[in-house]
DNA sequence: GGCTTATATATAAGAATCTTACATGTAAGG
DNA sequence: CCTTACATGTAAGATTCTTATATATAAGCC
């Protein structure tokens, strides 16, 4: 699994991303996360929770509750339009930052 | 440039990175980090300072004092047995990162 | 001589994010 | 009844980043 110090900073675009596909309350996003990534990224719920909070305060996400037929309350988050605008730029930053890591230490391309 | 959030923890490669061409101190490592980024990296020395100390705390560099002839003083950092050791699962840690946030997110290969 | 820019290192205060540990509660299966 | 999976959260502490401040030498210019 990818080491603690490297993740930093990777939760808001994992999180713009699986919500891309479709509203999703925060225990399935870790999963889809965790799965999609073939468990090398994984978020502990203690981290997501106060990150989707954060996210939701800037505007990029948008929380409401949702009682299931079996009574359990889940929150389920959407991209905002503020979002899915966000979505992008952060992901070509991420392609500079990829860029300039490969001409810096040679690292090879998965 | 790469935005501040982004970034975190990428100092750790980078730095190894450019010691690994030889040894350097402080405030070249900024110019050689930017420059061979293309700007894209852009470490602030109070930043890279106290990362410097942190990382000589570890063991993966250790620094000296050396008074060039004009009589100004530099620390003069090199990559220690351990340090080089570090470098090649740090590499590996990274690309998997890449790898797991293009399986993630479709984030193009500059 | 005096001014500015580049070189060179460092600390302080505060923000953001991550970690482990703790806390709560429902649902399903054996 | 007990355990596992589901589902959300808080608290304390560590790490790393930011901006701002401080010090000091060297080189070039007027």
């Amino acid at each position: 699994m990818i080491g603690p110090g490297i993740k930093r900073g990777t939760a808001e675009l994992a999180i713009l991303s699986v919500l891309e596909e479709g509203p999703l309350h925060g225990y399935e996003m870790a999963r889809r996360i965790e799965k999609q990534t073939k468990g090398a990224l994984r978020f502990t719920l203690a981290a997501l929770y106060p990150m989707l909070y954060r996210m939701e305060q800037r505007g990029w996400i948008r929380g409401a509750w949702e009682t299931s037929q079996s009574g359990r309350r889940k929150r389920c988050y959407r991209l905002t339009p503020a979002g899915r605008k966000k979505l992008s730029p952060l992901r070509k930053e991420w392609e500079e930052l990829f860029g300039a890591l490969k001409r810096l230490t040679k690292v090879a391309h998965a």
